[in-house]
RNA sequence: GCGCCCGUAGCUCAACCGGAUAGAGCACCCGCCUUCUAAGCGGGUGGUUGCAGGUUCGAGUCCUGCCGGGCGCGCCA
């Protein structure tokens, strides 16, 4: 069953089409005067241009066609032509009814599912995630969520970035620290027996240290860095003894990853490294050069990518670099047709830095000609960055990167501080408030970023994403908590839900937001974009807050409460939906 | 230099195809716990939406110019 907004627009556009005008106006949103009306439509502004007449008067017209549906309680007119409604306490009853019987409290899927991949993330090898990867983590994991909901066959890609010239550094910077490591490096190339055990020594934290310095060396010092490359080169071919190294890498890495992510609750599907896509690379160009294209220019190989009109010159793709190997636009391209033959999406998304703006429009650029997508299939979805208080990109007061696992340890610090503070799960066994902890502070974050539209950048303030009171993740799950307390309680004292009955404001408003779930997922869905959704969440715990405050449930008459136990409900599973949509889960008390 | 993004309350952010009185949170002030979890609820203070024009019945939103900030501009990803 649709919700209000859409039934309620489905009427008005018939009474636009009745008056003749575009039904498409008829368009019904919720009210910006909800002092005024529940819901609004603006179409007879909009009809007054196009039919030349006055808008009071179609919105007249159109109010005359509306009078007497059962629904609405009020229907009149303000304004320049508003055209305002006010439902029937009777219909967001019933309404109210069908959401708390619905698993999916009230969303609708989409009429046409499509198959939809979700790059993001963005883990390298060798580094530690750092708080700029939060918002690829939490933005792309909540997108998928948000389209699987919907109803689309999604998966999540990490897309690990384990393989080009950055691994050849750091293969000739291990190599330069640790003899030991070299000896067998170089025993193992040159097809002669060495022990890989000694690899077992090279932990993260060196390859953390070693990268900065090799990559500045490699700017500075042209041998240094051609080496680096033929190690690249090397590699590339699965040289025996750099891959060994090399595979040591990708696991110390992986495994530190893999604890940030569960510790943010972000899970993928596929975790995809570009060197999964390496054997794809070589039969690629060949192909690239019988499609004739493929240029040379300065010893590379490039796709030109320039089209009529541009504003600015693209520089162009390069696929084979002077030196013979694959760079990141090469493996892009090969993940590209990599897919295309795995799943064939309707939809990728690429929930990356918007640095890489240029660089995404020059690989879907190539990607069309060579037939491995087509326009629209491949879509970057760009965040924006993350300063500090001083608005220049976020640094420690020791002025270094601030490591992501660093990160969460400090919020559940402060979680279980507050907690202890507000006295809260203190009684409780102590892996349970350890659990708590960690929702309370995985909560803070998340909806801390959440909450902005991903697009813009914004100031990152540790002690604002720890902050649990107002609008923040922990108030949502404060909320969450209460309802499931008082459903406890209501079943053991016995009592059950029953029809509801709208009666007091608080209930109308509670309701009228339950039903606005839908259009903020669709929102959502279509701009891309979580904070639509945490919006919601953030307005339903409110609306549910202020029911909570001003209407008791427990020692009301028997019909009023079981009325309001199904509203309470209903939000509660509407609001754990949202919140799991959110990649943000509630405990069952705190 | 060229291109892209951004500029909204003291601070951090919203604002549904261009619509009514630009909304939240924090901070600050005033109330509310012997009754369902006060991480809560109610009320209040706070705005020339960077500046100047333009289009429109109507502009934070669209167009032009300027000012300020961020990012990017082929062999790192």
């Amino acid at each position: 069953m649709s919700d209000l907004r859409r039934a309620l627009g489905e009427a008005v556009q018939a009474a636009f089409a009745a008056i003749g005008a575009p039904p498409e106006l008829g368009r019904v949103t919720a009210s910006d005067r909800p002092d005024l009306a529940d819901f609004q439509s603006n179409g007879a502004l909009a009809a007054a241009k196009t039919l030349g007449r006055n808008p009071r008067e179609i919105a007249t017209a159109v109010v005359e066609k509306l009078a007497g549906d059962p629904r609405l309680a009020a229907v009149e007119i303000a304004g320049p032509g508003f055209i305002n409604l006010k439902v029937a306490d009777a219909t967001l009853g019933a309404r109210a009814d069908t959401i708390a019987a619905d698993a999916r409290a009230g969303a609708e899927t989409v009429t046409e599912p499509r198959r939809v991949i979700v790059d993001y993330g963005g883990p390298n090898v060798a580094k530690p995630m750092h708080v700029g990867h939060l918002r690829a983590s939490i933005i792309g994991e909540s997108l998928k969520r948000l389209y699987r909901f919907r109803g689309d066959t999604v998966v999540g890609d990490a897309h690990f970035g384990d393989w080009g010239y950055q691994m050849g550094l750091l293969i000739g910077a291990v190599m330069d620290e640790s003899p030991a490591v070299a000896a067998v490096v170089d025993a193992i190339n040159a097809g002669q027996p060495g022990d890989v055990a000694a690899f077992n020594a090279v932990t993260l934290a060196d390859l953390d240290r070693l990268y900065p310095e090799a990559a500045a060396r490699g700017k500075a010092d042209t041998d240094y860095r051609d080496r680096a490359r033929r190690i690249t080169a090397a590699l590339q071919v699965k040289q025996p003894g750099y891959y060994a190294l090399w595979e040591r890498f990708r696991t110390v890495t992986k495994v530190a990853l893999e604890r940030d992510f569960h510790a943010l609750g972000v899970d993928f599907d596929w975790w995809k490294g570009e060197s999964d896509v390496e054997h794809l690379i070589a039969p690629m160009v060949a192909e690239l050069d019988a499609k004739g294209l493929l240029v040379d220019d300065q010893g590379a190989r490039i796709i030109r990518v320039v089209r009529e009109g541009d504003k600015r010159e693209l520089p162009p793709l390069l696929v084979v670099s002077s030196e013979g190997s694959a760079m990141y636009g090469t493996t892009d391209l090969a993940t590209i047709l990599d897919r295309k033959r795995e799943f064939d999406p309707h939809l990728v998304i690429y929930c990356v830095s918007p640095r890489q703006a240029h660089h995404f429009a020059t690989v879907y650029r190539a990607a069309y000609p060579a037939g491995y997508a087509v326009a629209g299939q491949l879509e970057h979805v760009g965040f924006g960055t993350m300063n500090g208080t001083d608005g220049k990109p976020f640094k420690t007061r020791e002025g270094g990167v601030l490591k992501l696992n660093d990160m969460i340890e400090m919020s559940r610090d402060k979680a279980r501080a507050r907690l202890h503070e507000a006295g809260l799960g203190e009684d409780l066994p102590a892996p349970e408030f350890e659990d708590i902890a960690g929702k309370v502070a995985v909560a803070a974050l998340k909806f801390a970023d959440l909450q902005n539209f991903r697009g813009t950048s914004y100031v990152f303030d540790l002690d604002r994403f720890t902050s649990f009171e107002g609008k923040t993740g922990p108030y949502l799950l404060y909320q969450a908590v209460r309802v499931k307390s008082l459903l406890r309680r209501a079943e053991a004292e016995g009592h059950t839900t029953g029809p509801v009955t709208v009666a007091e404001p608080a209930e109308r408003d509670l309701v009228l937001t339950l039903d606005a779930f839908d259009a903020a997922l669709a929102e959502a869905y279509d701009k891309k974009a979580p904070n639509v959704l945490a919006e919601h969440a953030y307005r339903l715990s409110q609306a549910f807050s202020k029911f909570y405050a001003a209407c008791p449930i427990l020692q009301a008459a028997p019909a009023v409460r079981a009325s309001r136990l199904t509203l309470a409900t209903a939000a509660l599973r509407q609001s754990e939906l949202a919140l799991d949509l959110l990649g943000i889960a509630a405990p069952d008390r705190m």
